[in-house]
DNA sequence: TTAAAATGAGCATGTACTCACTCAACAAAG
DNA sequence: CTTTGTTGAGTGAGTACATGCTCATTTTAA
């Protein structure tokens, strides 16, 4: 190999595209990218074979990131309702902390270019967190609802509770917060 | 005046921009709306200034649908449980019942093509249920977090329920149906 | 040396929007 | 009840520009 690639300029292409993404959708051209990263049209396209390419990759990149905050952030010890709050105070944290990425996973995954095969690989990466999550929730929740629950309503109303903060003052942080989990864990409560 | 606007062909292009959005996000391109309601390319631009304009009139159409929903279908008797219930079967009902329009919310709401005026024009169509669903919640959720569940979280919830039922067997509905609202009841209960 | 990264002008295709023109729907004149 | 004139809806080829991607050429690290 005469030259390596180098993956300073891929993690520029990756953060370049985030911000122009989260701001202009996943219409932003790849000239623009490219622009914003500090390189060619062309470098663009010698780590990513095409946009689509790009795009998938910055999806994996965002959900590994969350991913590991969330198995990281589990807590070994505790009560099952410490052990989901804690959980809930660390997706908070990180949404509040990765605002552009949020936007873009909202970009991407309404925009159809996200395959089959990264939604795959995306699910595996919360297997783990996942299960442990279930494990804590045991006894708490209706089996039968299990699922509902934890796939598609704790994230969401993470999120939800997110966006109700950022369009608030910081002082009502801590109360809508407070706010979204009570209603997560009063709800599910078989 | 010579000849008058045909209210037909304006509902016929509102149509193929909802189909063509709902599966190719808002890049569906102008030329191929205008083939899809039967016009000609230019005759889009008599009905519609630009595209933006064409996307927040139809952003607009659907919003005005589903607050006229909620207006209609809210009961005046009965308890505050069965009244939110009642409410919820109906938004429920309403996304099972128009799969494209909620599509075409999504898409259009992370277009960042939709004009402040447009959001403005959208709360005032919900301003009076939003007033009755205040009124049966009183008393039974904190008032300090009424905003928050109302405005961000109730149809929220009742969106994840709404793809958790569409990504489940028929078999199922119900039983999400009502986990959605359970959760929605129990949690929001001071 | 040399192989591969880096470059950016160039290419085919697509885009939102225009405009000179046609013709359908109305109103006034006969 | 015709005839005729006027207006503006309807058309689609045309325009200027943007897009994702290529490739001949230059630069750089092994």
């Amino acid at each position: 190999m005469a030259r390596p690639l180098s993956e300073e300029k891929r993690e520029a292409i990756l953060a370049a595209a985030a911000e122009l993404i989260a701001t202009s959708g996943t219409g932003a051209s790849t000239a623009s990218i490219a622009k914003a990263a500090g390189v060619a049209e062309g470098t663009l396209f010698t780590y990513f074979a095409t946009k689509d390419d790009l795009l998938n990759q910055l999806f994996l990149e965002i959900e590994t990131n969350l991913a590991q905050t969330m198995m990281a952030a589990y807590p070994a010890k505790g009560g099952s309702r410490e052990r989901i709050r804690h959980l809930w105070d660390r997706l908070i944290a990180w949404g509040a902390a990765n605002p552009t990425w949020r936007k873009v996973l909202r970009q991407l995954k309404v925009s159809g270019r996200i395959t089959a095969e990264s939604r795959r690989r995306s699910n595996a990466l919360f297997r783990e967190s996942r299960e442990l999550v279930e494990q804590s929730m045991a006894g708490h929740v209706d089996p039968e609802r299990m699922s509902f629950y934890i796939d598609t309503v704790l994230i969401g109303l993470a999120d939800m509770t997110i966006d109700a903060m950022a369009a608030s003052p910081k002082k009502q942080h801590e109360h809508l917060k407070q706010a979204g989990f009570d209603l997560y864990w009063k709800g599910t409560a078989v």
